[in-house]
DNA sequence: AGTCACCTGATT
DNA sequence: AATCAGGTGACT
């Protein structure tokens, strides 16, 4: 589910279903959920407050409240977040939840119980967030940017695309299709990479990235759960073995960083 | 720079 | 039973 994209479908969604909405309540099915804070501390930031807006940085959810908090929500690997017509209804895997003062409720809902929310006062998400580095999808995200990163390191190029302190958003999933559509081998050492071939991965990665969001923010705002995340054709992703679509030969998946990299050994060297 | 822990559920 | 999963931070 949540890289860039997702967390940009699932922002978009809320701002549609809840700005304005008061919070009533919060409960934490699973106090984790909060850790190293405590639900107490949710509650305190969040009883009356209204939501005043909705951002996001990187792959967090930034939900700014009348009062002065913030609360950043982290999906993590299964997380979702949207609004129900009746906290009754909330599933089993929702491991925390705001109600609402109109009765609708905010779901949390996260099968594996990675994701995480944390309040803080509002200005001081600058500093929690500091590390993360740029935009993908801003103005400030340059050819140059990433050619200024990857002369900097020698991991392979695929690690410094997920690398959040360099560029905010970009997981495993995009990572891999903006590799694909550069024709870049995942393995090759940043450094070792010309300054036209990273020109091009730039480019393939806002290209990438736009289309995802697109099509999963059209996915989210549908009705009812979304079951299949992304609704548009990856080029490499979770296709080991079939062949390629460009030209023909098989798709490999190997090892990275603890996880799988999916990629055409003819297209990309 | 690489490995592991955090969790649950789906798939092999 | 074992392996894998789109993320991240804390270890070695």
């Amino acid at each position: 589910m949540p890289e860039l994209p997702e967390v940009e479908a699932v922002c978009r969604r809320l701002r549609k279903q809840a700005l304005g909405a008061e919070i009533a309540a919060f409960q934490a099915q699973r106090p984790s959920v909060a850790s190293p804070q405590t639900p107490d501390d949710i509650a305190r930031a969040t009883d009356g407050a209204r939501l005043r807006a909705v951002r996001r940085r990187g792959k967090n959810i930034l939900i700014d409240l009348t009062g002065g908090s913030t609360l950043r929500v982290h999906l993590r690997m299964t997380g979702d977040l949207y609004v129900i017509p009746d906290v009754r209804f909330r599933p089993v895997t929702a491991r925390a939840w705001f109600e609402l003062s109109d009765g609708r409720a905010l779901i949390f809902d996260d099968s594996r119980a990675l994701g995480k929310i944390h309040a803080y006062p509002t200005p001081e998400i600058e500093n929690v967030l500091g590390h993360l580095g740029i935009e993908p999808l801003s103005k400030a995200f340059r050819p140059e940017t990433l050619i200024d990163a990857a002369r900097k390191s020698h991991k392979p190029v695929k690690l410094l695309l997920m690398d959040q302190t360099i560029i905010a958003g970009l997981g495993n999933i995009y990572a891999a299709e903006a590799l694909f559509h550069a024709g870049i081998d995942p393995r090759l050492p940043a450094n070792r990479i010309r300054a036209a071939r990273l020109r091009r991965l730039h480019a393939e990665i806002v290209r990438v990235l736009r289309t995802a969001v697109q099509s999963a923010s059209i996915a989210y705002m549908s009705p009812g759960r979304f079951s299949e995340a992304e609704s548009f054709p990856l080029a490499v992703y979770d296709r080991e073995g079939e062949n390629c679509g460009i030209c023909g030969r098989r798709i490999r998946r190997i090892p990275q960083g603890g996880r799988s990299t999916y990629f055409c050994p003819g297209c990309q060297r």
